[in-house]
RNA sequence: GCCGGAGUAGCUCAGCUGGCAGAGCGAAUCCUUCGUAAGGAUUAGGCCGAGGGUUCAAAUCCCUCCUCCGGCUCCA
């Protein structure tokens, strides 16, 4: 028998006979890791503990404590939800049973089902983790499981595509029941904790809208039901948190149906936190060299010739017919910016040229798509476009990393790196392209980052570096980006003069900060649940005064202290309670209450909205603080909590 | 775009086995002038998403379209 090599976690490497299990490895490093060893990851991949293993390669031992563990209940879950329906509905027939990052699904047909029936499918669920079946791993013919499935096309599908060629198919059985699966799964029904079903939702066989409409009934599970509790705790508040509810509450922006789908409308209130955005970033451009452009919505369809769009982008434009010329909506920036590049002659002296514009872009996106602000048909980018030699990329790239790293780190964002790499559908040489990835790979490298390659997710003209955030609520966003363009100086026939006195052709770089304020904004929205950084909040101060009689004194405040910050005065005639609870609601970070002793001491009580107080506050005082705390963008009114 | 669900007052929703259009919140007016998370009364507010059909009669049943929601695929 031959020997192959393991590499652990650890780096270190274990050689064993080939042919031994994941589980055999196990035993070998240490025999209670072999007892707890509930499946591996063999490569990257999620692997039954019996798989065996013919090659060397990297393993990871998944036991109860190991996070791929949540993954195998899950499995599991779906597996008894499926023996469940069946036991229910004998004419239900299977498709796919994956788990999600959520929990699972499993795909079925032949069986009419809305959300009426979870409660008896739980049931039925919870009967048989109650039962506690041992799950078995049997390994059967290939031809013996095709003829199992003689009325199901989709396991027949699965076993002619992905399991052609091989001889024996595994299947997992519990309690006689049993389903075609790679596995792997928790030794019995009784691990799973805590079922719940979710939604149910159409899908198509294979996500292609050509095949079958499959039923797809979303559900979870968790090792206990008090992390079901929390799970679904944060779902709750994942919904009460929604940006298109808080968007009409908060009164921040709106989409009526006249205006047409994904047509946002801003409101004031929506648009001053917007103004904040956009002035910051302004702010952080300007330090940096950039030069403001501005570029019409509207161009020849010429121009999207030239830049490739038309190639490689044109279903998703909208084409307007103007005296029998074509005209396209931009739906991006770069070529208007290349363009006003092309208006100049330039020396190398003269690099980096780099442009700003917050423009608005439109995509024609299915309508499907469209929700809320996440996603839209016209949506506004921090786009910036550089043009410069090709010596200065690293240079170049590194500060609009750290611009990028400073506006993450003032929302208190955490984030992962992913360099992207060259899609099927893209232009340019092959060499073009591994240049491109290349002098971005160094740049991560050289700043020590952790990141993930995803290959295939460049846009169509070059690379990209994407930044993923994650929000308060623990979902991932995309947002920031770096994107090296080879293509479109190429297009544009882009050029300066060197020092050689030669014509050479710029690399541009294409950059955002946010990505787009639409669906930033809308993370923010959900990641503060509307509570808005003071320096962001729509309203920064709400004046309350205690009785009708001290408007006066409000109104002084106003106008003579804070004249600088957008304060209200609440001047209707509520109760002070009342007065509190609305601006509460309206998620206001100060509340300033002013009644009779404050308008005879000239001074005021400060309240913030976590209902934190201070009274007999100077005003000056508080004017101070409010001024550092905008000014410094903190993340929370700090006031009352603050050390002066 | 495709599959499923939904659209009733500014907002949240009830009414839907056909028979006078409803509630709470919000708004306006009046009373109350109030000291830290909702004081009281009155009033206004509707092409029941749009169009067509069935019927003595349609918010309610049928058809078409529009929009939204949940998914699929895609993406900032």
């Amino acid at each position: 028998m031959s020997e192959i090599v393991v590499t652990l976690p650890d780096g270190s490497e274990l050689e064993v006979e080939a042919g031994a299990s994941v589980e055999d490895v196990a035993y070998e490093i240490g025999p209670g890791l072999g007892e707890d060893t509930v499946a591996g990851v063999v490569d990257g991949e999620l692997t039954d503990r019996v798989e065996p293993l013919y090659e060397d390669c990297e393993l990871v031992i998944v036991t109860e404590g190991s996070e791929e563990y949540l993954q195998v209940l899950r499995h599991s879950a779906a597996h008894v939800f499926a023996q469940a329906l069946q036991r229910r509905h004998p004419e239900a027939k299977l498709a796919i049973g994956p788990p999600t990052d959520d929990g699972f699904y499993y795909d079925v047909t032949g069986v009419d089902l809305s959300e009426d029936d979870f409660e008896e499918l739980e049931a039925e669920m919870r009967e048989i983790i109650a039962a506690d079946y041992d799950i078995e791993r049997v390994e059967r013919d290939r031809e013996e499981a095709l003829e199992i499935y003689a009325d199901n096309e989709y396991k027949r599908e699965i076993l002619e595509t992905e399991a052609e060629g091989e001889e024996t198919v595994s299947f997992y059985v519990q309690d006689g029941w049993q389903d075609l699966c790679r596995g792997p799964h928790v030794e019995s029904t009784g691990e799973i904790g805590a079922v719940k079903l979710l939604s149910i939702a159409a899908a198509y066989w294979r996500g292609d809208e050509e095949n079958d409409t499959l039923t797809r009934v979303y559900g979870t599970a968790f090792e206990s039901e008090s992390d079901l509790e929390t799970f679904l705790q944060r779902r709750e508040e994942a919904k009460k948190r929604d940006h298109r509810k808080l968007g009409t509450e908060l009164d921040l922006f709106s989409i009526p149906d006249v205006t047409g789908p994904g047509l946002p409308l801003y409101h004031p209130n929506g648009k001053t936190v917007l103004r904040e955005l956009e002035a910051f970033v302004d702010g952080l451009n300007d330090d940096q060299g950039y030069e403001f452009v501005e570029t019409p919505h509207l161009f020849r369809t010429e121009l999207w010739k030239q830049s490739g769009h038309y190639e490689n982008y044109v279903d998703d434009m909208f084409l307007l017919d103007v005296n029998d010329e074509e005209y396209g909506l931009k739906p991006m920036n770069c070529p208007g910016h290349a363009t006003i590049f092309n208006q100049g002659n330039w020396s190398y002296r003269d690099l980096p040229i780099r442009y700003a514009e917050n423009g608005k872009v439109y995509r024609k996106e299915q309508r499907g798509e469209l929700s809320g602000l996440s996603r839209v048909w016209a949506f506004t980018i921090d786009d910036g476009h550089l043009f410069i030699k090709p010596d200065s990329i690293e240079r170049e790239v590194n500060v609009i990393m750290e611009q990028i790293e400073e506006v993450l780190e003032t929302f208190d964002l955490e984030y992962e790196v992913a360099l992207a790499t060259r899609p099927e559908k893209s232009v340019g040489s092959d060499e073009i392209w591994e240049t491109a990835e290349s002098q971005l790979r160094d740049v991560l490298e050289a700043r020590g980052l952790d990141y993930d390659v995803e290959p295939g997710d460049g846009a169509f003209y070059g690379p990209k570096i994407d930044f993923a955030f994650e929000d308060a609520l623990g979902r991932s966003w995309d947002g920031p980006t770096v994107q090296l363009d080879f293509n479109m100086p190429e297009r544009f026939d882009l050029s300066y003069t060197g020092e050689d006195n030669e014509e050479h052709q710029p690399v541009m770089i294409h950059r955002a900060l946010y990505g787009s304020y639409e669906r930033f904004f809308m993370v923010l929205v959900e990641h503060f649940d509307g509570n808005f950084p003071t320096w962001l909040a729509p309203e920064q101060v709400r004046i309350l005064p205690v009785s009708d009689d001290n408007i006066g004194y409000a109104k002084q405040l106003k106008n003579r202290y804070l004249d600088d910050f957008r304060v209200e005065i609440e001047d209707r005639s509520w109760t002070v309670g009342k007065k509190i609870q609305t601006a509460h609601d309206d998620r206001v970070p100060y509340m300033l209450v002013v009644g009779d002793d404050e308008q005879e001491a000239g001074t005021v009580s400060v309240r913030d909205r976590f209902e934190n107080e201070r009274k007999d506050v100077d005003v000056g005082t508080f004017r101070n603080h409010l001024e550092n705390e905008i000014g410094e963008k903190h993340t929370e009114p700090d006031f009352v909590d603050g050390s002066e």
